[in-house]
DNA sequence: CATATGACGACAA
DNA sequence: ATTGTCGCCATAT
């Protein structure tokens, strides 16, 4: 779980990344909703970026009529990513990792190939 | 060990 | 576009 918050913590202000794509990163494939577990474990005030993370439909996954809805929607304004009705525009603000990041961060073994 | 649970995702109607 | 199913998988009970 403290993987999913690191990897998380690496999405860069402005972008957003799917909770698949967070999984994959994190280097659990088919692991989406372990990081809706994770996040939901997230404490009180934590530094984790959780309002950067959506679902891969482009959606908040909360639902609209919700205070945590209004607060994500709000904290991604406030980075100037625009949601419209309840949506974002992935191919304009999805996150892409950069090499580095591929490189230094991941446990996995490029040594395997 | 057996089930139940999700801030999910892909797909068929 | 919406809705329902099913598959996934770490945790919790």
């Amino acid at each position: 779980m403290q993987r999913i918050w690191d990897t998380i913590s690496d999405v860069p202000r402005g972008k957003v990344a799917s909770y698949g794509q967070i999984a994959e990163v994190a280097g659990i494939p088919r692991g989406a909703r372990q990081v809706g577990y994770a996040l939901r474990q997230l404490p009180r005030g934590s530094k984790v970026p959780w309002h950067r993370i959506i679902q891969a439909s482009g959606r908040i996954a909360f639902d609209s009529d919700t205070p945590q809805f209004r607060e994500q929607k709000k904290r991604l304004q406030q980075e100037d990513v625009p949601v419209i009705r309840g949506r974002i525009d992935l191919q304009r603000y999805r996150w892409q990792p950069d090499l580095d990041e591929l490189l230094w961060k991941p446990t996995l073994a490029w040594d395997e190939e």
